[in-house]
DNA sequence: CAACGGCCCCTAACACCGTTAGGGGCTATC
DNA sequence: GATAGCCCCTAACGGTGTTAGGGGCCGTTG
């Protein structure tokens, strides 16, 4: 009948069929297996049992696809629990916006400069406005303060994500890139980089999780300064 | 015959023969021209007048390319002048890295995540560590303040220069796409989205120079916050 | 002088890519 | 039974990055 249509209104109704979900979940799994730049289109059809001219019934664009991703890939966010100082709270939505992010291969690439708010994408901005409204930001700081975490955190992880030089992205282990890239900045001349070849180790520490926790310390101090006492 | 030739406007270096520098020139003139989007080797080769597959005697990949690139973007960066308190430096800093990728069509996209230090990347860095050392930051703070920085400006001027909305990329100016998406906001379902309809106008905001300033300033708050009175 | 070897560009081709046009079969409704 | 809409198909267009192999030019060398 006409009511089972899984037409626009309710456009995450989960089909059996072939549906803008199953799509989605197709070029996540390309994205995992082969990264952005392997997936296409022709990919994504031949994951779901179909030629490649048939995506364009449920999809306008390659560039559509990736703003269904670009949500998909933050469908399973766990909201950081609602307790303790909002300094903690917010910590722990830059900690877990940047694991999600890492969760995903290129998953950086992906939502970098798509600014496309799907459902899931607006459920976390929202709690997120929630929580620094409530800890006493005003509301213009509020929406400059979420802004600011995720440029922050997409930043961060783009950079992180990527091969830190060519030799990595051929087996190299993080670890033995960062030990050439200290080795390069090392042996430069001292006459005209004096602080790189000083502060070789410091720039070229492997340790991402306490570099992103630096970042991310500032920032919440910097916001706390905000706020009466 | 050859290096004479009126070859229309192809060489713009007289003189020189075909060098990396002049593949970059080439490469630079389309990138604004016809976004990132539309670089191709092919036309850079066009720009030279020179058949695509000549590219590759210069230059390994594209790859390779866009790491030129990336390093030719913040050829022309003019360092801060040296005075005033090491504040106002740092926030200098930051505005003209966000200034210099906004003068470039795409910059911020070819930039992103691509760890390719090239000579005037080494440069800035080093003048920037020295002024950090010499607020008296330690050696890893200054290395992690570096990286910090770097991380929110490319993060921010990402999608600062990425199309607000589908509808921006035809013709809509930023403040129109902006009103738009504050419309958006605004009609979301109130009981599901109480803040996002509420901070809708600061949320959408189109005063990027205010935004990109305010986070600017809670990090130099947070890095202060690490020295001695 | 002649031969060599490097530099630098060429043509041709491969294997892809995103996207569109147009056609056809299936199914549910009138 | 006819009709309309959904959903997939084949075929093709105009691109893409990249490689193989060939061939002039030119300075050096025997």
């Amino acid at each position: 009948m006409a009511e089972t249509t899984p037409d626009a209104a309710a456009s995450d109704t989960p089909g059996q069929a072939l549906t803008r979900q199953a799509l989605t979940a197709a070029a996540l799994r390309i994205l995992e297996r082969d990264g952005l730049a392997g997936l296409s289109m022709r990919k994504v059809a031949a994951e779901v049992g179909v030629k490649a001219a048939s995506l364009y019934w449920h999809v306008r664009n390659k560039e559509e696809l990736l703003d269904l991703l670009s949500d998909a890939l933050v469908a399973d966010a766990e909201l950081p629990p609602r307790e303790g100082s909002w300094r903690d709270q917010f910590l722990e939505y830059g900690r877990r916006h940047r694991a999600l992010l890492l969760a995903r291969r290129d998953a950086a690439k992906v939502v970098a400069g798509r600014l496309a708010p799907g459902p899931h994408i607006l459920a976390v901005l929202e709690d997120q406005l929630d929580r620094l409204r409530a800890a006493g930001f005003s509301d213009a700081d509020a929406a400059m303060a979420s802004y600011l975490l995720s440029a922050y955190v997409q930043g961060f992880v783009l950079q992180e994500q990527s091969p830190l030089s060519a030799a990595e992205a051929a087996g190299a282990t993080r670890g033995e890139a960062a030990r050439a890239a200290g080795e390069t900045f090392r042996t430069l001349p001292a006459e005209t980089y004096p602080n790189l070849v000083a502060l070789a180790d410091d720039l070229t520490d492997p340790d991402m999780e306490t570099r992103f926790e630096f970042g991310l310390q500032r920032l919440a101090d910097g916001l706390a300064a905000l706020l009466p006492a």
